[in-house]
DNA sequence: TACCTACATATAGACAGCCTACATGTAGAC
DNA sequence: GTCTACATGTAGGCTGTCTATATGTAGGTA
């Protein structure tokens, strides 16, 4: 997957990836790797600061915790970032349907 | 549309945008804006120098022509880009499939 | 005349996000 | 003692898109 085909849509694959439950990065990172079917390996370097943005700007929250001697910081959606995952589906909707549009125009040749 | 969310789709969009005909910056801007339906106006700040980025690489050729006293330089498909066209558009089947998954994971909640 | 709009190309510099590479540490298996 | 999986984090590089600006022609109109 080329990296900048990702760009712009890196917060709503994690905020989708929050939506049903409270995950830490780590586990994080392999939730979009099972749902992709293994096609998005993101790597820690994008994940980790990329979560940290997204609770600076509000749309997650986030609390340590310490499971089987290893410390994790979990994060879950706030309200605000529920509302923006909605927004960006059907930003996502309109994406793809209006490059789709370009892309998939037939090469109609002019009559000569 | 937001402008990070292009990164990585501009080349896929102008080299299909050049498959159908020859055409000039100015014209290649218009087509964009009439196949996505007024979506998609791409600013000459983009464009020119992804135009000339792609015909560096050897996907287009350019020539300088002048209409009605206005010079313009038309770009066109080589056979390298029409490939990589066909490329651009695989990569963008796997792309839209493998984000719609993520994005589409209904959000099962964990019966309690 | 002067002005405005459409046509047409181009570049400099800002910006931002994703990446590579590295650092650090625990737990458990072998 | 070493290796792998688990787990988080940052610095700095890269690159493509954007804004803003520059330049110039053609044609309409006040």
């Amino acid at each position: 997957m080329n990296p900048d085909a990702l760009r712009g849509h890196m917060d709503a694959l994690l905020l989708s990836v929050l939506e049903r439950e409270p995950l830490h990065g780590y586990a994080i990172i392999e939730a979009l790797l099972e749902r992709s079917g293994g096609a998005l390996n993101v790597p820690t370097g994008t994940v980790y600061p990329a979560l940290r943005r997204l609770e600076r700007i509000g749309y997650l929250s986030s609390e340590w915790a310490t499971v089987g001697g290893r410390k994790r910081r979990t994060y879950r959606l706030t309200d605000s970032g529920r509302k923006q995952l909605e927004g960006e589906r059907s930003a996502w909707q309109e994406f793809t349907s209006v490059i789709g549009s370009v892309l998939r125009a037939e090469a109609a040749q002019i009559p000569r």
